[in-house]
DNA sequence: TAAAATTTATCGTTTATCGTTAAATTTTAC
DNA sequence: GTAAAATTTAACGATAAACGATAAATTTTA
């Protein structure tokens, strides 16, 4: 799969928790873990839009693709 | 909902058909249709991956954050 | 105005988010 | 070091929705 999430770095820029950005998106931390660490393999846009309008963000900053094999 | 598809604008610039990117993409041209006119409300990423492959471009061109309300 | 392309409409199947709870692991703070 | 806090993992069910197939409707093209 060469869709990579990267929602850790936008996190990270932002300085937030995993717990604050929870309480402020209203999606479960279990579950935000799991897109932080790429556990999923699709997204809501209803959560992805809760998540831009919490950091300000586009859907590019979170969701990269990754050519697998350029030579 | 504040997430736009621009799934059209990318298909102009690369002047590819519906059904040629059916075909190359592996999804059924109904469905691309869908996503192409904004009639979805997730997608998967194994689809994403294989439009961004097949389109050569990022996600980031293919979904937009529109705030709804900045005044 | 006929043909081709795209969109819409159903319906069924399958996938996978998301919530919840609990346990495990990691990180932070003292 | 070690307790507390934060994060991750695990398991389960409920629900949402992609996706395929088919057919019909609509739009675009020639």
């Amino acid at each position: 799969m060469a869709i990579i999430l990267r929602l850790d770095r936008v996190m990270a820029d932002r300085k937030m928790s995993l717990n604050e950005l929870s309480e402020r998106v209203g999606v479960s931390n279990v579950n935000l873990s799991k897109l932080k660490t790429g556990k999923v393999s699709a997204i809501r846009f209803s959560t992805l839009d809760a998540i831009c309008s919490v950091l300000d963000c586009q859907p590019g900053d979170i969701l990269e693709y990754l050519p697998e094999d350029r030579q």
